[in-house]
DNA sequence: GTGCTGCTTAGACAAACTTCGAAACACGAG
DNA sequence: CTCGTGTTTCGAAGTTTGTCTAAGCAGCAC
């Protein structure tokens, strides 16, 4: 830390994520790294009209509905979806902005790694 | 399960990922969605050349070697990294097919959901 | 060959996550 | 008001994950 080694490569010229732009990225990632959640959040987003009501994800899956209530909150949590009680039945949409910032997280990483 | 209640709203007409494939890319999402990951991968990305050895990246965190080495290997087996050993040191390296495979994931969903 | 440095593997443990059953809350119907 | 349905909250098991220490493998210097 104090005194660099000097004897390998070259140090990182630019640090392009600092840990607490990390630490707050990896929360929303970890967010929608489960198969649930995942499905979860491509359902409500191709569904027509671009909400979904919970009843329709709940018989989606072979899960009991408190489980699918823990993971719609860790989605809503995170920012990545919002959602709103209309009588009966609670409706759930998708925050395209938040979305879109994970697409864009990996767009520069993607390219071959310019000089 | 049997019955669909029919009575809440309309079925998803398009279901986009199925269960195999969620499974598959939260494997994917899974290796990124850490602080450390996340950074590791950063930097070697944004290193000069494409290439980073080992000692720069153990450098720039609060962790013990087997650590950094561990997250290395979630990143190599996900099929993001790759690396090679040239004398003394180890070299890591992007994948960017598959880094790419994770931004356009999320492109479909980011836009305002189409009727 | 012997020793030193760099990196990975193996095993163990604490923390976090996923899932469940039971209970509580919200709303419409009668 | 009371009841039934839809949804969330509350604890509690079982599993996975992140980190460490100790040990092993690979290559350079002498």
């Amino acid at each position: 830390m104090a005194a660099p080694t000097a004897t390998c490569c070259a140090p990182i010229a630019r640090e392009p994520l600092a840990e607490t732009e990390a630490a707050e990225l990896a929360v929303l990632l970890k967010a929608v790294a489960d198969p649930v959640r995942l499905r979860l959040l491509s359902m409500i987003g191709s569904h027509a009209g671009g909400e979904a009501c919970v009843c329709d994800l709940t018989d989606a899956f072979d899960l009991t509905a408190p489980t699918i209530s823990h993971h719609l909150k860790v989605l809503r949590t995170a920012g990545l979806i919002d959602c709103e009680r209309r009588g009966t039945w609670v409706y759930y949409w998708i925050v395209p902005a938040a979305v879109a910032r994970l697409g864009e997280l990996f767009s520069p990483l993607a390219e071959p790694a310019a000089v």
